[in-house]
DNA sequence: CAATTTATCAATTGATCTATTGAATATCAA
DNA sequence: TTGATATTCAATAGATCAATTGATAAATTG
């Protein structure tokens, strides 16, 4: 076989990954798993779709070596293959956000008018202080398969009437999945309207801990 | 509308360009021009499809804002678009080779024979005892476009007849495109049949500038 | 201006992908 | 074993995509 030819077989087999990333379903899938593994039952719900559809965007997921797959008595749970994987879904969020202005728009229309932020480097420091409450809006579940170490998990559905728990005399960082999740920005402009001083995490959770990891994000294992 | 609604927008959005991922043929057009920028003509060339073809897939690239173009004279000069489409390029990349057995397969059986591979800490340091010779064996003007510090440029091409211009008493490093260019075995390989002590750098030209930008890849600007 | 080179466009064909539907399968509990 | 829940399979129709061909357009050269 020509050498050409074997070069292309090495690009088709790059693009079966690829390709997995050219549908919207799949990417809010993707999306979804970057927070928490979850079963396909779930999955369905949280991204409104058939259970069948949500099935078969799994197997594809899977089929390009993303996703893994363990069964637990009834259902299946999928999760993310690795860092590797997360990285990688990362990296295309970050460059659409910079090179398509569709995904910007969208980002704006979704997220509505933007918050006050707080960088990674200034709530470390204030979290040192202890000048600062940390908060994870996202839901519960996903708190709990990982979050950034101090901070508490008041879900956004849960926060009107949780608003007690909140000392009012320090400020309040909220964070959840990541810069196109609607949670935190919420969240935010809730604490505000009670005259509280509060501002979002710029990063969410997946970001947060790919960043405690030294190693380079394309090349990690 | 929706909440909902918008959301799905957003990853119509993000699906834009994941679906630039989704063909070997553009694949292989982003492989070439993270070494350098290239006309349509010279991409044609190097990846052995019709004029036409390549210019289809490049307004491709383009509409998904991973490429720029600019006229000059009668051609048209394509480059990407930024160090953030080019680490999601690599992030691609690697995650395929770690997660599909498939590139992985396609890879070696390309490659050939694996060669013996040294890393960028220890290159670094034999380059400063001046302990070795670092040979950049991409053709002329992916070296013109970009190297290594330190390079000489002998392109595998031109390595025969050039073999003088190597001391024999020192090892040779040769690098080229990346993981997956020949270039580079297929020097080591040369070498060695000569009797001179060689190996390749573990990574190319791009991986090694962006090693080199200490940014967060999937955050670079 | 005519000829040449380079790139893009338009139209076609075949192939692949997506979502839907309804049926089939696996696991668990009664 | 039966029923209930969760997931996958199979078949289909509609949409999108890829490669080819031949024609067109833009910039340069003689």
């Amino acid at each position: 076989m020509s050498s050409h030819h074997k070069k292309s077989f090495l690009f088709e087999a790059i693009a079966l990954m690829g390709k997995a990333f050219a549908s919207p379903r799949r990417l809010e899938l993707i999306d979804l798993l970057a927070q928490a593994p979850r079963t396909v039952d779930e999955l369905a719900r949280a991204s409104d779709q058939s259970t069948a559809n949500t099935s078969q965007h799994l197997q594809a997921l899977h089929g390009a070596g993303m996703v893994t797959r363990t069964r637990e008595g009834t259902s299946v749970r999928y999760a993310l293959a690795g860092d590797d994987v997360l990285s990688l879904w990362l990296a295309l969020r970050t460059a659409s956000v910079a090179r398509l202005a569709e995904v910007e728009r969208a980002a704006r229309d979704y997220l509505g008018q933007d918050v006050e932020v707080i960088g990674r480097d200034e709530l470390i420091t204030r979290l040192r202080t202890g000048d600062v409450v940390l908060v994870d809006v996202r839901p519960g579940m996903e708190y709990a398969a990982g979050h950034i170490e101090g901070a508490r998990s008041i879900p956004l559905e849960e926060l009107q009437e949780r608003l007690a728990e909140l000392p009012s005399d320090r400020e309040v960082v909220a964070y959840c999945r990541g810069p196109f999740c609607a949670y935190a920005h919420e969240a935010v402009r809730r604490l505000k309207a009670t005259g509280r001083s509060a501002r979002r995490l710029e990063e969410g959770w997946p970001d947060w801990r790919l960043a405690d990891t030294p190693t380079n994000h394309h090349r990690a294992a």
